[in-house]
DNA sequence: CGTGCAGTAGCCGTTTTCGGACATGCGCTT
DNA sequence: AAGCGCATGTCCGAAAACGGCTACTGCACG
């Protein structure tokens, strides 16, 4: 599948969108852990997929979308990390939840170690919210885009510090 | 690069054809090892290179044709296969050399093994004649497609057996 | 006696590493 | 004359290492 690419501003520092005729591949922090390697994408200035997922993001940014609807396609990942980026998915706006639950709901509760390993492969951040994903004692474990980040976006949300542990 | 294929019917046993739209991608006999998996690939009735490449083979087995026009875009391969798959395209029709001279050819006397391994994985039988390469003593050593069919295809250009060891 | 913290040992999918096996041929030893 | 070791690029399988984890243990404190 062929991708074509942008990079955008957010408040969050840049980050580069990645999309294929079907729907957003991918979207990442610049220079973040598990980058792709980007140099065979097209850059393009505007592309449906893209320039949808970036309005959405701007929104969020602002405040004002609490939900991506831009049409994902992804473009790698066994079929366990897709399982696990479908579970993702469906974390709401301003809720967390923790990697054992996750591996609970697969049916896999005991693969919660390879449940971390594939959070922190979501190729959309953001948009797939991994940054809502805590350890079992609330802590913020991890985030392939750094902590700080992840901790910016949960007050953002109103979903840190912890309200009840 | 995406691929149509379509099989034939030849004196040793039926062949897929496959093909890009750049050119010929492979010709293998049915069953015959290193065969790649065609699953995805859409069966056509008639394209434009498997056409022209059905034609030229039929002709070959005809005793009418002795060499191959039809355009190959190679769709899988190292660097090193493709030098090798390349040395082996000018091998004229009757002749026969050894992996060693190959080997020479490319400027690393010392890959001989190394040669034997690529030329066992020549995507285009026939075509490119991997079946003219004999070992240091004249023997047949080996070909994906069965050492009878070697023999077979050595015979009928007048090749086997050796005239001048 | 609680409480808290560090260390530890399992858990599981993925990634990385490693060791052979090959469509060989030359040179050297038995 | 037959056998062994080595050199080369690639593929494939097995094995080991590596994580965005957890629960349990043991020990040091109040």
């Amino acid at each position: 599948m062929k991708l074509v690419c942008k990079s955008i501003a957010t408040p969050l520092g840049r980050m580069l969108l990645a999309a294929g005729d079907a729907g957003l591949a991918g979207v990442w922090f610049e220079g973040q852990s598990h980058h792709p390697d980007a140099s065979t994408w097209q850059v393009v200035q505007s592309q449906c997929w893209l320039d949808q997922a970036a309005e959405e993001l701007q929104a969020y940014f602002r405040g004002q979308g609490r939900q991506f609807k831009t049409p994902r396609a992804a473009a790698w990942g066994t079929t366990f990390q897709r399982s696990v980026w479908e579970a993702l998915a469906e974390i709401p706006w301003g809720a967390t939840t923790r990697y054992g639950a996750i591996a609970a709901r697969l049916n896999n509760p005991l693969a919660v170690r390879a449940v971390g390993a594939a959070v922190g492969r979501n190729p959309w951040s953001i948009v797939v919210p991994c940054h809502r994903v805590l350890g079992a004692d609330g802590s913020l474990t991890g985030y392939a885009g750094g902590l700080a980040r992840k901790q910016e976006l949960l007050t953002r949300e109103g979903a840190w510090p912890l309200s009840s542990p």
